[in-house]
DNA sequence: TAAGCAACCGAAAACGTTTTCGTGTTGAAA
DNA sequence: TTTCAACACGAAAACGTTTTCGGTTGCTTA
C-alpha cells in the first residue's frame, strides 16, 4: 500500500525546499528549468496529485455544492440532480447529496453539519415538515453567515434569495384550459393538502381556470389527498358519487392511480375520462394509456439553480451586493393518450 | 455578513490560548470548572462550530464517502443511493454523488478528482463503456493507495474489493422456471448485449433454466437490445414472428414496452403472453397490468454497500488486512398482473 | 573594486484544528 | 524553609498547501 504522496516527500527526495517543489510544479518563473523540469518529473514519476482537503483549507473554499432534497426515489428530484451534477462538474465542483426525508430535523442538521467550511453553498427543495412547520432559521442562519442558497420547486417567500420555480399557477391554469377547450365540464383535481406550497398553487390554477370560464367550482370534485400511501379509495369514491369528464391530477402518482381505478371501475381512459398529470417523469411516459402531462423539466431547473449558485459563488468577496432572482423555468404540455 | 467564528478569535476575545479553547470545548480535565464555563458560553453565544475542513486534514479522513453510479434517473440506482444515505448518515458520513453518464472518462476523471483527500471511500457501479474496455487501472490505482472500493450490481471480477450483488443468474433462473412452472413452453428473452455484466448473467440464467427443463433454446427467441433508445421495431418483429407464450425481460422499460407492443399488436396480457420483468421499480408497480417482477431491492444492496465500506474505514490502519468479501442480496419475484 | 542586479531558492506565515509537552503557580507535606 | 505534587494553562508541532518576502550567489557595469 503506496500512500499518496505530498510536498514535503518530493522536497526531501530532491533536497530542495517545499516552496521549491510547489513553484516547480506551478511553472513559477522563480525556478530554473533545471529543478523545475527534475521536480516535474519526479512527481508525475510518483503520480502526485495536490491534496484537496489542503487546498480548501488554504482557500478557503470547498469546490463542492450541497443539494438537499426531500426524496431520491422520485423521478423529478432525480432529474433535478442530474441538471445540478453537469453544471458542478463542468466548473470543477463536486456535489454532495443530502435526503431530508421530509423531515424538518433532518434538513437541519444537514445544513448544520455542512456549513462549516465543507460546502460553499445550497441549493434545496423544502421538506413537507418544513413547510408545515414554516421554521427556517437554518436556511437564515447559513445565508447571513454568507453562503449562498437557491431554493427551487417547493420554496417559500419567507427567505429571501435565488429561487427557481415553474409557474404552478399557470401551468395548473393551462392544464385546466387544456381540458375546458376540449369541451369538458366537470372536471375533478386530485391535489396534495394546502401546506405543500407547489400543490396549493395548482390548486389556485385549476380553481382559476375554472372561473375564467364561468364554470362552477365544485368542492366535491377536489379530493386533497395527504396519506400518499393508501388514496384509491377517496378516487373511487369521486368517481362513484360523481359523473366526471376529466381529472387533473398535481402529478404522476395520482394520475396513473386514477386511471387504475377508473378501469377497474369500467370506465375507460381516455374514452369516458380523460386524466391530465403533473411532472412528465417516466410513470407519465411508460403507463398505458401513456399520460398527457405538464412538463416540468427537472433537469433544466437543475441546471439553473446550479448556474445561479455558482455565479454567487464566482462573485468576488468585495464586489458582492445582496440581489436576488427567481427565475421561473417553462413548462410544457406533453399531449399523449390519457386525454382525446 | 457575520463571518463563522474561529477558535483563534474566541481566544483573543477571552484573552486566553487557543489550546485552552480547544480544551475546553472537549471538556478537558486540564481546565478549570471556570474558565470551560466561560469558554463554553462564549462559543454558545457565537455559535461556535468547529471546522470540517480543518478537521479533515488533521485527522486525515474527511467522513464523507462517494457513490459512483451510471445515472441517476434510474429508479435502482436511485434506490440504491437512498440506502447508502441513510447508512452513512447514521454514522456520522457525508455521501457525494458521482454520475458516470455510462462514461468511462468521466468515470475516471471522477475518481482521480476525488480521491486527492476529499473522501474516504468509494462505492460504485461501473459504467457500460468501463465494462466494454475492461479497463479498471482507476480503480486498482485508488485501491492501491489504500483507500476502500465497494463494486456494487455492475461488478468485475477483474478487481479485487469488497462487492454486494444480487445473484442475477440464479433469479434469471427462478424468473424462468416460474414461467415453466405456469405451463409455458416458448419463452422469449429481452437482454442487453453481453458485455453488460448483469444482462449476461440473466442471459446464462434464462438458458440454464430452459436446458434444466429439457426445453430447447431457440435463439430466434433471445432478443439483445444495445439502443436502448428505439426498440420496438425489435420486440414487434419478435412478436410477430414468433409464437410466444411468455416474456422474461431482464430490466423494466423492456418489460413495459413489451407488453405496450403486445396490446398493440391486439395481444392481450397477461391472457395471451405473460410477461416478467427485473428490477422492482415503479413501473412495475403502476403500469397496467401491473408487472411481475424480480424484485431487486436497492436500498437494501444500498445499505450493505455503504456497511462494508464503513466497516474498512473504521478499523484501525494496523489491524487491516486484505480480506475481501462478496455478498449476495436475495432476490424475491413479486407476483402482479401481468403473468397468469 | 564596489555597486547593482538578475536569477534562483528557502524560511515562514497562513488556513483552523487537536494534542503533546513544558512551565509557572499554588498549596501542602516534610 | 524546602520540596514536591497537583493544577491550570500556553507554546508549538502537525496535517498539506500557496505565497510573500528575504537571502545568497554570480555576473555586469561604472
Amino acid at each position: 500500500m503506496r500512500r499518496k504522496v505530498t510536498l514535503k516527500q518530493i522536497a526531501k527526495e530532491l533536497d530542495v525546499s517545499i516552496s521549491t517543489v510547489s513553484k516547480s510544479l506551478r511553472d513559477s518563473s522563480e525556478i530554473s528549468e533545471d529543478t523545475r523540469q527534475k521536480v516535474q518529473a519526479f512527481a508525475k514519476l510518483y503520480n502526485y496529485k495536490p491534496n484537496n482537503i489542503a487546498l480548501s483549507l488554504k482557500n478557503r473554499k470547498s469546490k463542492t455544492i450541497c443539494i438537499i432534497i426531500p426524496e431520491i426515489i422520485h423521478h423529478f428530484f432525480a432529474t433535478v440532480i442530474s441538471g445540478v451534477e453537469h453544471v458542478a462538474n463542468e466548473n470543477g465542483y463536486n456535489v454532495i447529496v443530502c435526503l431530508s426525508d421530509e423531515s424538518f430535523d433532518k434538513e437541519v442538521i444537514n445544513m448544520e453539519m455542512l456549513a462549516n467550511g465543507s460546502i460553499d453553498g445550497f441549493i434545496m427543495s423544502l421538506s413537507k415538515e418544513t413547510q408545515q412547520k414554516r421554521d427556517f432559521h437554518h436556511i437564515t442562519e447559513v445565508i447571513s453567515q454568507g453562503m449562498p442558497v437557491v431554493m427551487f420547486d417547493r420554496i417559500t417567500n419567507d427567505i429571501l434569495c435565488d429561487k427557481v420555480i415553474i409557474d404552478d399557477n399557470l401551468a395548473a391554469f393551462n392544464a385546466t384550459q387544456f381540458l375546458i377547450d376540449k369541451g369538458f365540464k366537470k372536471i375533478a383535481l386530485l391535489t396534495t393538502v394546502d401546506y405543500v406550497s407547489v400543490g396549493k398553487l395548482r390548486t389556485e390554477g385549476y380553481i382559476k381556470a375554472l372561473k375564467t370560464n364561468d364554470l362552477k367550482v365544485d368542492e366535491n370534485l377536489i379530493v386533497k389527498i395527504e396519506d400518499t400511501d393508501n388514496f384509491e379509495n377517496q378516487i373511487e369514491n369521486l368517481l362513484l358519487n360523481n359523473d366526471l369528464d376529466a381529472i387533473f391530477a398535481v402529478n404522476e402518482i395520482f394520475a396513473v392511480t386514477a386511471i387504475k381505478v377508473a378501469t377497474r371501475l369500467g370506465k375507460s381512459v381516455p374514452n369516458d375520462v380523460s386524466v391530465i398529470g403533473f411532472t412528465d417523469g417516466i410513470i407519465s411516459k411508460y403507463s398505458s394509456p401513456s399520460i398527457t402531462t405538464v412538463s416540468q423539466n427537472g433537469v433544466k431547473m437543475g441546471e439553473k439553480a446550479a448556474r445561479m449558485l455558482l455565479e454567487k459563488l464566482e462573485i468576488e468577496e468585495e464586489d458582492y451586493e445582496e440581489q436576488y432572482k427567481t427565475e421561473v423555468i417553462e413548462t410544457e404540455l406533453v399531449e399523449r393518450e390519457s386525454t382525446k
